[in-house]
DNA sequence: CTATTTAGTTGCATCATTCAACTATTGGAG
DNA sequence: CTCCAATAGTTGAATGATGCAACTAAATAG
């Protein structure tokens, strides 16, 4: 008898879980290794980052100190604006960013294997629309 | 054009600030936030809250501290064995873990309104699905 | 041209966490 | 029964992540 509040509660600590998991076997922290997937998405500046991310922008340029440092990541100045600092993947940044994307598709697979067969499509249908509503959701939500 | 995985990864990560940003509205960490919760469920033992959090046994013992010196939860030593510590929420320790349990059912709600009413039936059933094949996963997953 | 705003970085303080050492208790072997 | 190994929990020290505030550099408004 649990409640869809318990199941989301549940099932997102678990995915959690898995993430810090899979990537403690790894060298990269968890906001590493969220940065270096974030980063699959193209080029972002400091803030952008920080925000997307929900750290200061002092926390985000130690981070992206991390990933430079392993030469990961790279720092160009904007051309338009020579305060914005923009962050992009080097090609080794891009093939990890992608092994720990791997592995994330991994743990989600093995969820999705556990589902009737008959179940999937409707699973992964939800959730795309919990996806859709979560960020029409955030955008609306600004507490604090 | 957005796969299953990336789905997952931004529903959850969104989730995860949705209750990062409750939290910070009140006077509680992350991990004491969870912590409440989790004995909602019941009294355990430190070593159980440990391996069920993830963390070690020293971090558990801080974080029931922490707890223990807001009166919100009690340490009993176990009848059977005098070594256990048996941590259990007092009254007012459970008023809070259910006040936050309520804003994290809220967020939730939020979510949810945005669905369409058709919808909903089905989403609310895949989310327990995937909770339960989410729980059979991790019994079957010990890596690192 | 100057003043204000914005982007990013850095120093400092704080907090959470891990690791290892330590205490107390239990359970088993002789 | 006694001694020893294993187990439960706590504690100190070190590490690392983060927020805040001060600072620099660059853009923009007046």
């Amino acid at each position: 008898m649990s409640s869809v509040v318990e199941d989301v509660i549940a099932f997102c600590r678990m995915f959690s879980s898995f993430e810090r998991e899979e990537i403690c076997c790894g060298t990269v922290s968890a906001a590493q290794c969220v940065l270096l997937q974030t980063l699959l998405e193209g080029e972002w500046d400091v803030s952008a980052l920080a925000a997307h991310t929900r750290v200061t922008k002092g926390a985000m340029t130690r981070l992206v100190d991390g990933l430079e440092g392993r030469s990961w990541v790279a720092r160009d100045k904007a051309e338009d604006d020579a305060r914005r600092v923009l962050i992009s993947l080097t090609p080794a940044g891009k093939k990890e960013a992608q092994r720990l994307r791997a592995l994330t598709a991994r743990s989600i697979a093995t969820i999705l294997d556990r589902i009737p067969k008959s179940d999937r499509p409707q699973v992964i249908k939800s959730l795309h629309v919990l996806r859709t509503a979560a960020e029409q959701a955030r955008t609306h939500l600004d507490c604090c």
